[in-house]
DNA sequence: TAGCGGCGACTTGTATACAAGACATTAGAT
DNA sequence: ATCTAATGTCTTGTATACAAGTCGCCGCTA
């Protein structure tokens, strides 16, 4: 598995993001960038772009690249669309799950609620369970892109999920069950309520 | 208006895929699109790398780009989020328009049903009303995004969008009403319904 | 003949050099 | 004093040269 120098870029300095070691506005010089790296402009400008198009920077004062400013306005558009979508996934889930599928995303709920469970991991092997049932490439894409935006709240979201374990657990529960009944208004309607209070947590942790 | 080159290639690229003149699974070389244009492979890669971000190609053999191949399947699943995120759109901006806002999306839709008008063009200002009515920047993005990627059918769109002239002015009256109304359930359901006929045309044009 | 290994052409990946644009500063004119 | 225009510097944009990887092909071997 050869690695290109430019995804090791793109990680690091996604990574910087996610760590607040870069603060939105921040300038991101090309060639700085380089030095730091001990390589050359080429690689930098391909992880910028790519870091751009996927809304983690964007251009500044003289076509400079900097991380992109976000606040609560941005946290809120960013969630509506996502819940929506995550809402979508639920439903078609609901509707299209194989019965193989189903069982495990069953197991996947069970196991994490087994106590000393790392639940971040638990919930994400949730959502991917849904997304996979969905049966629908173009969604998963999107969500991909989309959750990779709320990196730079991940600190938050990791905050925000610890204190909200509990009441998340019951709400995995309710979408289970109406993917198991394959009622797809009801999924729809759960994950929304999911994600809208999963929302309301970070947007407060942030706003202090 | 300064016009960057990398710009100008993927204008061109972007074109030949929808004409038809470069088809599905085609390779793009960079040294010969480079030759093509007279220019060098820097801006080429760069414009590739964004079409490939906005889904237009893919990697193939020696990680050389590729017009992505895109049949029944992903007009379906483009389709389906697509209509999701439109139907959301439809229901923020009932829920959010101004009283200007408001008026002028009537206005719109007055204007597309004077004979002889460009339905193309009253069909998107009908859209991109609504798109500010949302207020959700996050969202605008979104659909501009997947909006880039129904290119590849854009000729089918345009013959499926002469057919269903009168039945699309319709179901846009439906949408208006319910957002003139403020009711978000009903702009999402109509919205819906417009997104899933217009595709249902796109679908058979495309099957034959 | 089937399988394997190395050679070779062609591709992308990276480095470096040069061109061009944008912004700040400053000198000059009114 | 203020506004304007030129200029210098720092940045990105583009071109070219070189490195490295991938795949096909051919010959060798068992």
């Amino acid at each position: 598995m050869t690695k290109r120098t430019a995804d090791q870029i793109y990680d690091s300095v996604l990574n910087r993001i996610v760590d607040g070691d870069l603060r939105p506005g921040d300038s991101l010089g090309e060639q700085s960038l380089a030095a730091a790296f001990g390589l050359s402009r080429t690689p930098v400008r391909e992880a910028l772009q790519r870091l751009a198009n996927e809304g983690l920077t964007e251009r500044g004062p003289r076509r400079t690249f900097v991380v992109r400013r976000m606040g609560q306005a941005e946290l809120h558009d960013l969630f509506e669309a996502l819940g929506e979508l995550e809402a979508l996934m639920a439903r078609l889930a609901a509707l299209r799950m194989t019965e193989i599928e189903r069982h495990a995303l069953r197991e996947i709920v069970s196991d994490s609620e087994r106590p000393g469970i790392d639940y971040e991991q638990a919930n994400a092997r949730f959502h991917e369970a849904l997304q996979l049932g969905a049966h629908n490439g173009m969604l998963s894409n999107l969500l991909a892109d989309l959750k990779n935006r709320t990196m730079p709240w991940r600190g938050a979201q990791f905050r925000a999920r610890a204190d909200r374990v509990t009441s998340s657990q019951t709400e995995h529960r309710a979408i289970l069950k109406a993917v198991l009944a394959r009622d797809g208004d009801q999924a729809h309607l759960q994950m929304r309520d999911h994600m809208a209070a999963s929302m309301r947590v970070i947007a407060e942790l942030i706003g202090t």
